[in-house]
DNA sequence: ACCGATTATTAAGGTGCATAATAATCCCCT
DNA sequence: AGGGGATTATTATGCACCTTAATAATCGGT
């Protein structure tokens, strides 16, 4: 008896079995992982009324009252342009108002509302949650490497 | 002559230091991250006729020919309808085609074309470039710590 | 031989970014 | 002073990418 011929005559090749050749890839698995990042945040503000962007833009405003359109643009690494859409959406929203700074006619000074400062406490909640979420097959050391590393390669 | 008034009445708080309230979120800085690699595609990339979403359906099908659509959508985590736009794209360009699949006539086997194939080898060159450039930052070291880390991640 | 499930595609909508054009103000320089 | 380039902000427009919903064709089990 010579073989007992287990093995079909081409290889197996598991169909399931994907090569993803940008498996290794940071910027690919980046743009991934923000994937991922924005549908947690969706179904966690599903309501709120804000969006990622008009969120980030938010919690500078909150952090910072008084700070100015382009040091939010700076900040965010975005054109100053979609600044200003994006704090259109939270004027209209009642979360911000814009006020005129008396030493710069150019600028404007944004700050919360009385009625954006109490959403912003339920919306730090929820924030810290998403984040919770998104970094739940983390650790919390392997958390924190994640962060440092990711504030290292973005520092440049 | 009353006073010089040499300081303002308030505090002078430097203007330039902005609290970040958001530098510890994983999903805030990820999303950064992922419009710094969003540059540096752009910028090593341009003039090839291909689009990050496009190049990373292109660069499975080069790694799976006769990979099906419905795969491609499961593998990069998006719908399949976005995979048909994508897909439209590289067969206009020129670089994939699509062919029957003789045991289900739903599917599509996707392949790339020769020109598609000699476009590729340019294509994993320039992408292996940007990946060093996009990850700089980090020593080898801390890159591969970091793929880790994504991927982990990204797992569940 | 039907009928629900699967696969793919098109159509339409929304978010988030960009560039270009416009407007107002500021600041320096003669 | 006063003119002119630089700064700040905003609007308008467009592109990339993702979604859901609707359509079409095929598959597979009862």
């Amino acid at each position: 008896m010579p073989k007992p011929a287990p093995e079909p005559e081409v290889a197996p090749l598991r169909e399931n079995a994907i090569v993803s050749p940008l498996a290794e890839s940071p910027a690919f698995l980046v743009r991934l992982a923000q994937l991922r990042a924005f549908d947690e945040f969706h179904r966690n503000f599903a309501g709120l009324g804000v969006t990622p962007a008009g969120f980030s833009v938010f919690a500078l405003i909150v952090a910072n009252p008084g700070i100015r359109p382009g040091a939010i643009a700076e900040e965010l690494r975005v054109k100053p342009s979609n600044v200003a859409v994006l704090v259109n959406g939270l004027v209209s929203a009642g979360l911000v108002r814009r006020e005129a700074d008396q030493a710069e006619l150019r600028a404007s000074l944004l700050h919360p509302t009385a009625a954006g400062s109490r959403a912003w406490r339920e919306m730090d909640r929820i924030q810290r949650e998403t984040d919770a979420q998104f970094a739940a097959g983390l650790t919390p050391a392997e958390r924190s490497q994640f962060v440092t590393l990711l504030r290292k390669l973005l520092h440049r």
